[in-house]
RNA sequence: UGGGGAAUGGUGUAAUGGUAGCACAACAGACUCUGACUCUGUUUGUCUUGGUUCGAAUCCAGGUUCCCCAGCCA
């Protein structure tokens, strides 16, 4: 399933400093961590920062922690827990054992908290939230020190015991540091340490009424685990001094050091936790691996290989400042990986008729194509012709522009693998639909060469009308149609044809009967997968991405 | 003068005082039993103003623009 990972080492600002490090000697071995809570599935913003966290470890020959973020019980749950991990490997990476939970160190951070008190640097608030707000002061004016903060080390740690014993309400009181209530940087505040939650954690059930907050969570795992570079995004790059100030104060067994670098923003692409989580909630997708959905389950789900994000998120670098890659980019990893490994099948997306007029009535043969044009020890297939074929509706054209060279009345085209045909009429019903191509062909362009040497300027896919199969073909589109979606308002740019259904597709025989989700090109289509919501007699397919189409490109300029 | 960060083609990213490179995109062409793939070529860039230097994307000074921070979220 997850293959193994084979990032090279692509040099960027972190893998320096790390790199000098290990010459300096300042470590010998580097020990880093994916820490994500579990309050969300993961999207391919967490890719980036997976593969950066995993990647260095192999590169460097040290360790990289999955440790799990989970100390806000109110929003995590272990459906997550679980679809983290399954995600993480898809990508082909490995924790090995060393899988952690904050959680795990939910007793020693109490202990410190209470020596915090102990030496002076932390101290029960009874203020409310609002009060607590208020008094912070605002960006350009200082903050005002809580009426609480000089409160006796034997009464803090009076409160605070009850607090953990579970004595007081939600939002009765916090634990607070003693830093400074006039810093520029508003996270030195006095920020808060422990906050009353009753709730139940998914690990820890109900045995804590007190939580720890990130800020003070954080840095004290990461030291617990030895994380020698604690590498997460900008956003945190305020909280860096408070990080180190823990650090400072507590007899942690390491000092790791925190860098922070800007974050994955795709074109076309909102990857905030807050909009993924009501697109499944409201309903706008469905579930979490929804196909158009940014995350590693929909991704999958769609068939993008984890090589081609691998890919992906290696040409896009790391750096400090933040940009909006053009999901294009991701789009042409994704055919870049599929073009290489995907083998060729034909299927007929929106079929139509094709009835070969001089072809004997009854006869039948077999036809050998090829399973990838690149690569022969990919083998061959047979495919079944005879009479009656469909083609794609949009290889045929009644009345084409000068630059179609597809099927049009007296024009002779090429059936791939098979024969040259040549349209004689078209049939249509009442309505002037066109329901069906009455045509000829030359039984001496067998296998698709003529021997007098013509050519044809197009070469199309088809389907025996004997034994195509039926099937369903998802095709996706954007979600959302503008290049810069509002999160605010992200409803109103969703893309009305996100998603479009065709019902009457036909595949081949040898499409129909593979059964593991492996990606397959249908040619001149794309990339397709089948979905899980096929069943015994019914098959759905989810179209991964198109081929380039420079055809369509040209049609579009006019 | 609240604090913290960032500015290199359309996009992303290199160059660590010495020829501004790579990739995607775009455009043009070649090839082709997939209008795919592949190949060839082209266009487009150092935020700005000064300074230091033989030489500046890089060093210095000023300016401009953008991003983050006022959760008992992470």
């Amino acid at each position: 399933m997850a293959e193994a990972a084979t990032a090279e080492a692509g040099r960027d600002f972190i893998r320096d400093i790390i790199q000098a490090d290990l010459d300096s000697k300042k470590h010998t071995q580097i020990v880093t961590r994916f820490p994500p809570e579990p309050n969300g599935y993961l999207h391919i913003g967490h890719a980036k920062s997976i593969a950066l966290n995993f990647g260095i470890a192999q590169e460097f020959a040290g360790r990289c922690h999955l440790r799990f973020d989970d100390t806000n019980p109110t929003k995590e749950e272990q459906e997550y827990i679980d679809s983290i991990q399954a995600d993480v490997r898809w990508l082909g990476f490995d924790w090995g054992g060393h899988l952690y939970y904050a959680s795990d160190y939910f007793e020693q951070l109490y202990q410190w908290a209470e020596l915090l008190i102990q030496n002076g640097l932390a101290y029960v608030d009874d203020q409310s939230q609002e009060e607590i707000r208020v008094n912070r002061g605002t960006l350009t004016e200082p903050g005002k020190n809580s009426p609480f903060r000089d409160r006796s080390v034997e009464e803090n740690l009076d409160l605070f015991r009850r607090m953990k014993a579970g004595e007081f309400q939600n939002g009765a009181r916090v634990l607070r540091a003693k830093i400074d209530m006039a810093a520029g940087n508003i996270n030195l505040r006095d920020p808060v340490l422990y906050r009353i939650l009753h709730a139940h954690h998914p690990r820890t059930g109900q045995a804590w009424s007190i939580y720890p907050s990130y800020d003070y969570a954080h840095g004290q795992s990461d030291a617990i685990e030895g994380i020698t570079h604690s590498i997460c995004t900008l956003e945190f790059e305020d909280h860096r001094p408070l990080y180190e100030w823990l650090l400072d104060k507590l007899p942690v067994p390491a000092k790791p050091r925190q860098y922070e670098f800007a974050r994955l923003n795709l074109t076309y692409t909102l990857l905030s936790k807050r909009v993924l989580t009501e697109l499944v909630r409201g309903g706008h997708v469905n579930g979490w691996d929804d196909p158009r959905m940014p995350t590693i389950a929909g991704l999958r789900r769609r068939g993008v290989p984890p090589a081609a994000v691998r890919e992906f998120v290696k040409r896009i670098g790391v750096a400090k400042a933040n940009s909006v890659v053009d999901v294009g980019m991701l789009e042409f990893c994704i055919r870049e990986e599929l073009n290489r490994t995907a083998p060729r099948r034909m299927a007929v997306l929106r079929p139509l008729k094709v009835v070969i007029e001089n072809y004997p009535e009854g006869q039948s043969e077999q036809i050998e194509a090829v399973n990838h044009p690149d690569d022969p020890a990919a083998g061959t297939r047979t495919l079944h012709f005879g009479r009656e074929i469909y083609i794609e509706r949009d290889d045929f054209m009644e009345n084409p522009p000068k630059k179609f060279f597809r099927l049009s009345p007296g024009n002779e085209v090429r059936l791939r693998y098979g024969y040259f045909i040549t349209c004689r009429e078209v049939v249509k019903d009442a309505a002037g639909e066109i329901v069906e191509l009455r045509c000829s062909y030359d039984p001496a362009t067998r296998g698709g060469n003529a021997p007098d040497g013509r050519k044809v300027k197009a070469t199309m896919h088809w389907l025996s009308a004997q034994d195509a199969v039926p099937a369903e073909i998802r095709i996706y589109n954007q979600l959302f149609q503008k290049p810069a979606p509002e999160a605010a308002n992200f409803a109103a740019d969703l893309n009305p044809q996100s998603l479009e259904v065709l019902t009457g597709a036909l595949v081949e025989p040898s499409v129909a009967a593979a059964t593991s989700a492996e990606p397959m090109q249908f040619e001149r289509q794309g990339y397709f997968v089948r979905d899980r919501d096929s069943s015994a007699d019914r098959l759905v397919f989810n179209r991964t991405i198109g081929l380039r189409d420079t055809f369509a490109k040209e049609v579009a300029k006019g």
